[in-house]
DNA sequence: ATAGTTACCACGACAGACGTAGTACGACAG
DNA sequence: CTGTCGTACTACGTCTGTCGTGGTAACTAT
């Protein structure tokens, strides 16, 4: 099965991972999993690079953190809430996403060309 | 007019270059000017990010440069071909994109849920 | 004269993604 | 009762494509 690169999913993790946090808040072991199942195993977000856009994310005010720590065994969990400055940032880079696509499609060939 | 970002376009300069080699041979300045006639201004790639491509690609084997120097005034210009190797790693990344589109799709929004 | 177009290159900085490794707890198999 | 698997992270350093700055050089139009 073919998979997707670093460079091309680049740019996009932003808004993969804001899409499931529009509703409720989430966490990642969560977020990772989802990512994996609704893309049917096309995309396997690795963790460090979940994790290190949470980080980036917070400290550009596009979600917040807050632990829950009831959890069993006395485990901890981090949580992360959408802002409304994350809201607006997920709708610009939608957008974006609309106009990049136009714009690509235009460099993708016939099939016949590659013969 | 919105533009497109680096992160959202990396990865796919190398989509975008060669395609436009895929016929003939051309050069930096020509190439630049086409994609942005082609983008309708929506993409104008920087000089820096499509000279060190082509170097780059050139060292992946998917171009090869030759030089034309019986330019008007004594000037140089350098030309590059796609190779075969070239079309592969063009159609695999076109393959990517079909990939990477279903995948970012998922998560797009529809316009209701974001009021 | 000088600004604009053509045509290119060197150098270093930046940021997001990644590889490797480690922590820590619970559940379940052998 | 040892070991692996799943859960839930974190730290640290590396890599790579893109970009900012600045430079060269020749022709062309005002």
């Amino acid at each position: 099965m073919a998979e997707i690169s670093s460079d091309v999913i680049r740019g996009y993790n932003d808004i993969i991972i804001l899409y499931l946090l529009l509703n409720d808040p989430s966490y990642g072991y969560e977020i990772s999993k989802q990512i994996r199942q609704m893309s049917e195993d096309k995309y396997i977000i690795k963790e460090t690079t979940l994790y290190s856009a949470f980080t980036r994310m917070e400290k550009n005010g596009f979600i917040e953190s807050f632990i829950d720590e009831d959890l069993a065994g006395g485990k901890k969990r981090t949580y992360y809430r959408i802002t409304q400055a994350g809201k607006e940032h997920y709708r610009a880079k939608c957008e974006e996403w609309t106009l990049t696509k136009e714009v690509i499609e235009k460099f993708i060939a016939d099939e016949g060309r590659l013969v």
